[in-house]
DNA sequence: GGACGTTTCTATG
DNA sequence: CATAGAAACGTCC
């Protein structure tokens, strides 16, 4: 059907993006941010363990900028993606409202994942929303706990924003990377979380 | 099969 | 009311 023939393009970019909170890694695909990770850094204050890095990126991600483009194209587009993120992530740590996001490579979820996450997307900063309306919105009322799952798989937290969704009673639920990141990203948008 | 970032529904005191 | 199973869903190990 296509008369043109579409180069796949494995190429990930990973760049970083320095915050008060740490030094948050985003990586890029062609089609956009593919993947956003917390700070490696503990992050809290209590003794423990609180807070650990996303998922582990394929190799080729973290040979970083330099080892690519080839691709000019996508080259000149990071610069403005990366920036956007960039502007996107501070102003999601700073509890505002981020007035625009970069394309979101969404590609790596399953149809359940991408229609959880769309939905999350929808969800104001300063709102909540439970687990059992997601799998509502996303016409699977039953599929409450595979919502669950889709957040915990949530390639691009902060800006996708997993961490407004709570439990029916207004209990925090679950977070990958920990708690603690979830208290604070509710609490810097003026959320106040129930115990 | 088992375990999850849950929720509801059905028993029981 | 409080508490205790159990079932439902999708994905991963």
């Amino acid at each position: 059907v296509n008369e043109i023939v579409m180069k796949p393009n494995p190429t990930l970019v990973t760049l970083r993006i320095g915050t008060r909170d740490g030094v948050f890694v985003a990586t890029y695909s062609g089609k956009g941010l593919a993947s956003l990770e917390f700070p490696s850094e503990r992050v809290g204050t209590r003794r423990g363990r609180v807070g650990r890095a996303g998922t582990p990126l394929p190799a080729a991600a973290r040979r970083g900028l330099r080892a690519l483009p080839s691709n000019l194209k996508f080259g000149a587009s990071l610069r403005r993606w990366h920036a956007v993120t960039t502007k996107a992530l501070k102003a999601a740590l700073a509890g505002r409202v981020a007035k625009l996001l970069p394309p979101l490579d969404l590609s790596s979820g399953t149809a359940l994942q991408q229609g959880v996450w769309k939905a999350l997307l929808k969800i104001g900063a300063g709102k909540t929303r439970s687990y059992s309306e997601i799998a509502r919105l996303i016409g699977r009322p039953k599929a409450v706990r595979a919502v669950g799952g889709a957040c915990g798989a949530n390639p691009i937290p902060v800006l996708v924003p997993c961490h407004r969704v709570l439990t029916v009673n207004g209990g925090l639920g679950g977070f990958s990377a920990g708690l603690k990141w979830k208290r604070l990203l509710l609490a810097r948008e003026g959320v106040e979380v129930g115990g």
